[in-house]
DNA sequence: TTTGTAATGTTATACTATTGCATTTGTTAT
DNA sequence: ATAACAAATGCAATAGTATAACATTACAAA
């Protein structure tokens, strides 16, 4: 995709997180790593909202779950599925947000609702390209954009 | 500014404080803003290097001046001179730089040199529309884009 | 000088993330 | 199969970042 997506209120978590799975299989047979419970779980659980989610979030609903964990536990899972593009990090709310699409190793530029908690992305290769012209202007090498926009979405802004 | 910046290992940190600081009292006049002692005493710490520089940072340097101070006091003064444009946060980093330009109210973009730490500053306003026009095409009303680009900067490229 | 607001002080605590080391699990080669 | 190795997990402690709540002081305008 080279246009934007913002989730919707009225979303089906269900089979999206289900469609998450399976993209995650895939991806990691074909990186061969190892997609195991754990970080299957975690990844679930970051995956059935789309608004960001916290590491301790992530740890209070695998206790509500039964599988209590350390908080090292899940930085570690995340630590691999940001690795393998499955999750982004959002770095202006030390949260995090599951990845529904394949941006192969394109940045991403997410839009983050101030009013619904909701994260969004877009992959703007024109953007991308702009920061590293510009930066190569200074001599600067460019290794990787953290782009987050926050505003309001469409169904907050109606409301 | 439309291009970039970046800071030179070779600079001459002193004068470039002396000039801060006179651009920190203007503005501050001229927004009807107080900058206090404390918060002009913690953005020329800030200011004296051109590395991303951490709330506890603060604390220590203050400590060596006999300025004892609790957390949140440089928390407050940050918040403050984040609020004036006198000073950028780096989400990435968990850090704060000191702004040395005027920008009016247009967002900046953050070159972060991995090797050395260094910090510079970009004002692309292309880059800027770019976002909020993608952003708007999915509703999406732009708030405040945060843009940190890591990578490695002229200098440290060439050694 | 009173009065209200902005700034600061103080203490405690919440939230985010990592280190170091022991143990288990899975994979590969023999 | 099983030995040997690497990857993943468990566990405990602790480091690092940021805010809350409430008392006090400094400043500016009436």
């Amino acid at each position: 995709m080279t246009s934007g997506s913002f989730p919707k209120p009225e979303h089906d978590h269900q089979r999206c997180v289900a469609r998450l799975v399976r993209h995650a299989e895939q991806l990691c047979i074909k990186a061969g790593v190892r997609l195991t419970v754990q970080r299957l779980a975690i990844l679930k659980i970051i995956g059935s909202s789309h608004k960001a989610t916290g590491a301790y979030d992530v740890l209070e609903v695998m206790a509500k779950q039964g599988q209590r964990a350390a908080p090292v536990t899940v930085y570690r899972a995340l630590d691999f599925l940001i690795s393998v593009g499955l999750v982004h990090r959002i770095s202006s709310l030390n949260a995090f947000i599951a990845c529904h699409h394949s941006h192969g190793s394109n940045p991403v530029q997410l839009l983050i609702c101030k009013a619904c908690g909701g994260v969004g992305e877009l992959e703007l290769p024109a953007v991308t390209r702009a920061l590293k012209e510009a930066a190569g202007k200074a001599g600067f090498s460019v290794d990787e954009p953290v782009v987050e926009v926050t505003g309001v979405c469409a169904h907050c802004c109606a409301a």
